[in-house]
DNA sequence: ACCTGCATGTAATTAGTTACATGATTTT
DNA sequence: AAAATCATGTAACTAATTACATGCAGGT
C-alpha cells in the first residue's frame, strides 16, 4: 500500500485538495504512516492520470487557488480491490532501539538525551491522538470503527513504550548509584 | 541510520561475513529494522571501498567461501560517531492499521483474516525474541545492556498489540451477535 | 518586520526491494 | 526426490525524501 492508495481512501470521506489530504495524513495517520507534500502532489497528479480521480480548480478570494479532488467510480473500485489484497504488513524502522542496542557505545548525558527525545515526541504523538474526533465521542459513526480502532492501538503502544523507557530510566539511576558506592571496592 | 551503518555495528562485536550480519539482523534486528541481502552485500562493499572494514576471503571445504569483514579503527569512529549524532525517530509503516482504518469497507470475512495475519506475526515476532540470549540470562554483560533493552521493550510492544487484537475481535463478536437480534427490528 | 498558514508543484537524490544468477551440501 | 542451508553477488526498478521555487494574507 502506497501514499497513491490511501490518497484514494481520504477521498472516500469526501473531496478534498493535496494541502487537505497532507493535514489528514498528518492528524490522523501519523502514527502509522507518513507523507509528505512531495509525495501527495505526484500521487494525486499520476491517480487523476489515471482516471481514478478528477479534479476540479476552485479559486478563492484572498486565498491561493485550490485543486479539489474527488472519487471516481473507478477509483472507489481501485481502493477496495487493494483493501482486498493487500497483505497486513506492519514495519518499525526505528533508528531509537538502533541507538539503544549500542547504549554500551553511548556516552550517560547522550544516553539520556536519547530517552528524553524519545519520551517527548511519544508525548507529542499522545496528543496528536487525543486530539483526534474518535476519541472523545461515545457514539462512533459506523465508518468512524476503524479510525476509532487505530487511534485506541495507537495510544495503547505510545503509552506502553512511555511506561518502558520510564522504567529504563529508572533502572539506570539505580545502576549509576550502585557503581558508584560498589566500584571503589572492586577496582 | 542506514544499513551501511547498522552492519558497522554488528562488526563491533566481532568479525562476520555478509551471510552472518543478516542471520543478526533477523534474529536481533527483526522488529525494529528490516534489511536483506540486496542491501547488505552492496553497504558492505561499499564499506570497504571507504577504508571502514577490510575483507578476508576464507575457502572452506564442503562449503562456498565466506568474505569475513573486520571493523578497521576508522570504521569504529565512524560508527561512534552515527551514534553521537543520530535522531532517535522511530518510524512506523503499518499496512495492517491501514486495513483497519477501512475496516467499514471489508468484508467481514476479510476483516477477520486480517486480524488473524496479524495475530500469527506477532506471535512469530515474540517467538523470535524469546529465543534471542538477552531473555533468558539473569546475568548480563554489560555489552548486551541494550540488546536486553530491545528485546524487552519489543516483547512489551508485540504483548500489548496481540491484547488489542483480541479484544477487538471479542467486541466485533459480540456486535455481530447484537446486530442479529437488534437489526430486524430497527428496519 | 517576521512568522505562520494557505496552496501548489518539480527535480535530484537516496535508499531499499525484487528478481535474477549460480551451485554444492545436508536434512527431511 | 525435494527442500533447506550455506554463500555471494548484480541490475533494474520503485518509492519516497529533500531541497528548491513561488507568493499572498493575517496575526504578533
Amino acid at each position: 500500500m502506497d501514499v497513491k492508495t490511501l490518497c484514494l481512501g481520504v477521498l472516500t470521506f469526501g473531496d478534498a485538495s493535496g494541502y487537505d489530504i497532507k493535514k489528514y495524513f498528518e492528524r490522523t495517520f501519523s502514527h502509522f504512516f507518513a507523507a509528505g507534500y512531495g509525495s501527495i502532489y505526484p500521487a494525486l497528479a499520476e491517480l487523476a492520470d489515471a482516471g481514478l480521480v478528477t479534479c476540479q480548480k476552485v479559486t478563492q478570494e484572498g486565498r491561493p487557488d485550490r485543486k479539489v479532488y474527488s472519487l471516481t467510480e473507478s477509483g472507489r473500485q481501485t481502493f477496495l480491490h487493494e483493501l482486498a489484497t493487500t497483505a497486513p504488513l506492519h514495519k518499525v524502522r526505528s533508528e531509537f532501539l538502533a541507538l539503544m542496542f549500542f547504549a554500551h557505545l553511548l556516552p550517560p548525558e547522550r544516553l539520556n538525551a536519547v530517552l528524553e527525545e524519545r519520551l517527548a515526541d511519544i508525548n507529542n504523538s499522545i496528543a496528536m491522538i487525543e486530539q483526534c474526533p474518535a476519541q472523545q465521542s461515545k457514539d462512533i459513526p459506523h465508518d468512524a470503527a476503524g479510525m476509532h480502532f487505530c487511534s485506541n492501538y495507537g495510544k495503547a503502544m505510545l503509552l506502553r513504550a512511555r511506561d518502558c523507557i520510564g522504567a529504563h530510566q529508572a533502572a539506570i539511576q539505580k545502576t549509576l548509584k550502585t557503581t558508584v558506592k560498589i566500584s571503589p571496592q572492586k577496582n
